[in-house]
DNA sequence: GCCAACGTTGGC
DNA sequence: GCCAACGTTGGC
C-alpha cells in the first residue's frame, strides 16, 4: 500500500461515550477500545505520529465530522483488554497474558468552523468515493483519500 | 426500536 | 475450511 494515500484517517466515536468535546478538554486521548481486527491493523501497521484523523460521532442524532486532530503516539498495546472488570475486556487476550489489541494517542488539531454533518458529506459530489458512504461500512477506522481530506477540510474547516 | 450489513464463533 | 448462528454497528 502506497503511503502517501495512508496520512489520513476517519476514526468514529460515539460521542456520549466520547466525543470532540472530551478531546478537546483532555488534550490528549488514548483510543482504547477498538476490537476489530482490520481497525487494529491499522493502527498497529500503518498509523505514524503525524498523521491527521478526522474525527467521526457516530450512533447518534446527528452523525458527522466534529473536527480534526492528529496522532501523537503510535500504537501500543491495549490494556484495557486485560481488565476483568472493564468495558474492554477480551477474554482472549487475558489465556494468552497480553492483549491483542493495540490503542493510539490523539490530540485536537481544530474544530471544524461548521460540523460537517453525514448528510452534507453525502450530497457532496467529489466525496463519493468516501468509505464512509459506502453502504454497510461499519469499520470504526477507515483510511482517507488525500483530497478528500482536503475537500473536507477546505468546506468545513 | 428496526433492520441491513457485516464480523466472529464454533461445530462439524 | 465451511457455514449457520449469533452478536454488533450505526443510520434512520
Amino acid at each position: 500500500m502506497d503511503d502517501k494515500f495512508m496520512k489520513y484517517w476517519l476514526m468514529k466515536t460515539e460521542p456520549n461515550i466520547f466525543s470532540w468535546t472530551d478531546l478537546e478538554q483532555k488534550k490528549i486521548a488514548s483510543w482504547e477500545g477498538v476490537r476489530n481486527y482490520q481497525a487494529r491493523n491499522y493502527m498497529r501497521d500503518q498509523f505514524q505520529i503525524g498523521d491527521k484523523v478526522l474525527f467521526y460521532h457516530s450512533s447518534c442524532a446527528e452523525p458527522g465530522i466534529a473536527g480534526i486532530a492528529k496522532v501523537v503516539r503510535g500504537s501500543y498495546p491495549d490494556h484495557t483488554a486485560l481488565d476483568q472488570n472493564g468495558e474492554y475486556f477480551d477474554l482472549a487476550s487475558q489465556k494468552s497474558g497480553q492483549s491483542r489489541w493495540v490503542m493510539v494517542d490523539l490530540s485536537p488539531i481544530k474544530k471544524f468552523s461548521r460540523f460537517a454533518s453525514l448528510t452534507e458529506i453525502r450530497q457532496h459530489a467529489s466525496l463519493q468515493s468516501m468509505q464512509l458512504l459506502r453502504k454497510g461500512q461499519r469499520l470504526s477506522i477507515q483510511p482517507v483519500m488525500e483530497f478528500e481530506f482536503a475537500e473536507i477540510e477546505s468546506t468545513w474547516g
